[in-house]
DNA sequence: GCAAGGTC
């Protein structure tokens, strides 16, 4: 019997899609991927007796890169990075996602790709296709061994109408996000290393590591700023309001409305305000009712969730998706990312609506909304990926925490809404006329809650008062007075508003909306504030306005845009991918050359915000070459920086600096240093010339005295190590005793350490060394502290061997990366590496 | 260390 490899773009999809395909019969068998289930069953295919398996990828196989050697950010000048190759790397390596396919794919004859109908799915169907080229039967380019199934919704009935009727996938459009991938990774890669390093190198006070620039990011980040500058730029006008208060025959007082709402110009006002004071009695014109609706909302979709989850929940779009996506998988929901609005015509709505009528809190409502009949839902737009947003199973608040809770709460009630009537309110205005000029009175009064009542934050207020008047009417002024106002300027710009406008321009998708707040959030180009309004930062703003005064399209959101225009002509065959992707390169990198000669226009802006690396930071260490002291840069990347040699030195990251006792480099002078990520984090001395300029060939730029290997200084790896490494192959475990009087040995290349002799005053490595090959270490405790058997003071022996030293020795792993790994003694189970041999390891550095 | 796009 011949086999069929069906593959979909998630897991989630692979499992619905074979119920379906194969009416319920489908076995789910232990895959080799942990990610990816593989489900089979046997059918008919080109009829024939064939059996199936449905797999999937997760998202996409591959991702773009530079080679290696175009990563280093000093030897690489970034130009180059719009002409160089580019490689496609696996996604997630560990998820080995080629050979999983590949494997699967053996001894088949068909594969039938079952990615998202959309141009990332075609992208990735010839991602699937290259990674079982070799392993399945026949040409997978052949017509005969590929099909693509084209679906439009999760239903029986559409996925069994693209089984029968399947295709060929579409090149162009795969093509076309090859092309999107390259240009993104080099615009966006070329820009951000220019621009960091230029404003690192300058500036001390930055608060950013990371000086990014993307083609979504950005115009993201322009939205924020150009609302800043409205509000900056906004001037207040002056305006009056002619009021006028009647008062009916009950005595109650009535404010109205100018039809003319306003005047800019006082004198004008006065003119109107005088021609009303002529008279005491304002007669009635017309008198109208019209019923009016607040409409149900339309079937939920991501970017509505993402809205209402910001501006009604103040949850950010991030955390409200990784919400959702929990509520997904524990199966209170349906799958959160989608741009559908309109529920499938086999949509079970009664089905879906009953799970939720015992619910104590929306459940009247239901159970009502069933006995009435409901309402058909709004029609909506179908993008044709996944249904709407519904809620899946019944909750209790208990059940979820209380993120989970509002925020299923809110789709449920939103689901049960879309189903239920509009609100209706009857609007009664009444018109009066003083001398010439209208004035108008509203009166609301609600006819019928419908849907505010399950989503009562949109709840209509108290019915407003209608005086009973009749027309012709005469009734009595009470007051009339100019009112003096002023404009008020914008406010910031809300999340929820910036997801619209990004939704308007096309700036990114549903799912890489929240990913790209977030990123102007943690480059610090923005900030949240209460009601979720996003405040730029002076670096934002100082980056927007750069961009303006060099090359406004920079920041513009119709730059995307104009770019996917070039890339459509490729996904509908009408241009050549290397053409349209070599014309947008070169405008691309003309735009960048001419951004890197014009620079000053930005930095003039930097100038004004920033203070200069020599005026920043705090006195610290020496300098080994002109014995001034160095100044500590705090803001992020950590720096030293001598301003009298006009050198920066980069630190080890993510850790505290200090002084270490006043040392010296014997190579450099310079002041030795200790980082500490903490006492159960990595530690190590280092001196920050070496950190930056290693002395030795095996000693690579970034790393402490514990790597390094000269032959007589006390700091060194061959002064301090102990032994090889218990995990990594090549690290080596050196003593710190830096982090004294909490002694640790800690491993120069990976996380391992071990902690040891707690108290102790002196831990010291010898000469000697144990037969295991680690070196002995000595150790001394005052008298009334020690923790040595039979009261002994000091004690030599090896830490991994000698039975006193074993509860005194403690192996871990540094920082919080794995909570309670197997604290195991000494060197460990499996093959134990070579010990290291210092005269070894010597006779290598010299050799 | 960088983009944006999938998805977990």
């Amino acid at each position: 019997m011949r086999s069929a490899l069906m593959v979909a773009e998630k897991p989630s999809l692979a499992a619905a899609l074979a119920t379906i395909l194969s009416d319920g019969r489908a076995i789910t068998n232990k895959s080799s991927n942990s990610s990816c289930a593989v489900h089979e069953w046997t059918g008919t295919f080109k009829s024939e007796s064939v059996r199936f398996k449905m797999s999937s990828v997760c998202g996409h196989v591959m991702s773009l890169d530079f080679p290696g050697k175009f990563n280093n950010w000093d030897r690489v000048d970034p130009v180059t990075l719009f002409e160089c190759p580019t490689e496609k790397k696996e996604a997630v390596p560990r998820m080995r996602i080629p050979a999983f396919l590949s494997q699967e794919a053996r001894n088949c004859d068909f594969l039938i790709l079952w990615l998202d109908c959309d141009k990332e799915g075609e992208n990735i169907c010839f991602e699937v296709m290259s990674a079982v080229e070799s392993s399945i039967n026949g040409d997978v380019y052949s017509p005969s061994v590929t099909f693509r199934a084209k679906f439009s919704a999760i239903t029986d009935k559409d996925i069994k109408a693209a089984m029968v009727n399947l295709g060929r996938p579409n090149e162009n459009e795969a093509r076309s996000v090859d092309a999107r991938q390259e240009l993104d990774l080099r615009i966006g890669c070329a820009f951000t290393r220019f621009q960091t390093k230029f404003f690192q190198g300058r500036y001390g006070d930055l608060d950013a590591s990371l000086i990014s620039y993307g083609p979504c990011q950005t115009p993201t980040l322009g939205f924020c700023v150009q609302r800043h500058d409205d509000i900056q730029t906004f001037k207040p006008e002056l305006y009056w309001v002619v009021g006028v208060t009647v008062r009916t025959l009950e005595g109650r007082e009535l404010p109205l409305d100018w039809k003319r709402v306003r005047c800019f110009e006082k004198d004008v006002a006065n003119m109107f305000l005088a021609g009303i004071k002529e008279h005491t009695e304002a007669v009635i014109t017309d008198i109208s009712s019209k019923e009016k609706a607040k409409p149900r909302p339309s079937a939920l979709n991501t970017v509505e969730l993402m809205r209402v989850a910001s501006a009604g929940l103040g949850m950010g779009p991030h955390h409200a998706m990784q919400i959702a996506e929990k509520l997904y998988i524990q199966g209170y929901i349906s799958y959160p990312r989608t741009e559908t609005t309109s529920y499938s015509e086999n949509f079970d709505l009664i089905g879906s609506l009953k799970l939720q009528q015992n619910s104590a809190k929306w459940g009247a409502d239901v159970r009502q909304l069933l006995a009435d009949g409901i309402n058909k839902p709004k029609k909506g737009h179908d993008a044709g990926d996944h249904p709407p947003i519904t809620p899946m199973k019944p909750a209790l608040e208990s059940d979820l925490d209380n993120d989970s809770w509002r925020l299923y709460d809110y789709i449920t009630r939103h689901f049960i809404a879309t189903l239920s009537k509009d609100c209706t309110y009857l609007s009664t205005t009444l018109t009066f006329k003083v001398g010439m000029e209208i004035f108008t009175y509203t009166g609301n009064t609600l006819l019928d809650p419908g849907y505010t009542g399950v989503m009562h934050w949109q709840a209509f207020g108290k019915n407003e008062y209608i005086p009973d008047l009749k027309l012709d009417e005469a009734i009595s002024i009470h007051d009339s007075r100019l009112v003096e106002c002023q404009t008020s300027p914008p406010d910031y710009l809300t999340e929820s508003e910036l997801i619209t406008l990004m939704e308007k321009h096309g700036i990114g998708t549903d799912a890489s909306i929240p990913v790209h707040i977030n990123n102007i959030c943690q480059r610090n180009y923005v900030t949240v504030g209460g009601g979720r309004k996003l405040t730029p930062t002076t670096l934002g703003i100082v980056l927007v306005h750069g961009y303006q005064k060099i090359d406004p399209e920079l920041v513009l959101p119709t730059m995307r845009s104009a770019v996917e225009e070039q890339l459509n002509l490729i996904s509908c065959g009408e241009a050549d991918f290397k053409a349209v992707l070599r014309h947008t390169t070169e405008i691309f990198r003309r735009k960048f050359q001419y951004f890197v000669l014009n620079i000053e226009a930005m930095d003039q802006l930097f100038e004004v915000s920033f203070s200069p690396l020599s005026s920043s930071g705090k006195a610290h260490s020496r300098c080994g070459k002109c014995r001034r002291y160095m100044k500590y840069i705090q803001a992020k990347p950590a720096r030293l920086h001598c301003s009298h040699c006009d050198e920066t030195y980069s630190l080890p990251q993510n850790g505290t600096v200090r002084i270490y006792k006043e040392l010296k480099c014997p190579l450099d002078d310079f002041e030795l240093l200790s980082w500490s990520a903490g006492t159960k984090g990595r530690s190590f001395p280092f001196c920050p010339y070496c950190f930056n300029h290693p002395p030795f060939r095996d000693m690579k730029k970034g790393f402490g005295c514990n790597s390094c290997t000269h032959p007589t200084c006390g700091h060194s790896v061959n002064s301090l190590g102990v032994s090889s490494c218990v995990e990594c192959p090549t690290g080596v475990l050196a003593l710190d005793p830096s982090a004294a009087p909490k002694w640790k040995l800690g491993c120069n290349r990976c996380d391992v350490i071990i902690q040891l002799f707690e108290e102790a005053t002196k831990v010291t490595v010898e000469e000697a060394s144990c037969e295991c090959g680690a070196q002995m270490v000595s150790v001394e405790y005052k008298q009334d502290r020690t923790k040595l058997p039979k009261g002994q003071a000091e004690m030599t022996g090896c830490v991994f061997c000698e039975p006193a030293f074993s509860s005194l020795v403690e192996k871990q792993r540094a920082v919080a990366a794995r909570v309670g790994g197997a604290p195991s003694r000494g060197r460990g189970g499996g093959s134990p590496k070579p010990p290291k041999d210092k005269m070894a390891q010597l006779a290598a550095y010299f050799v």
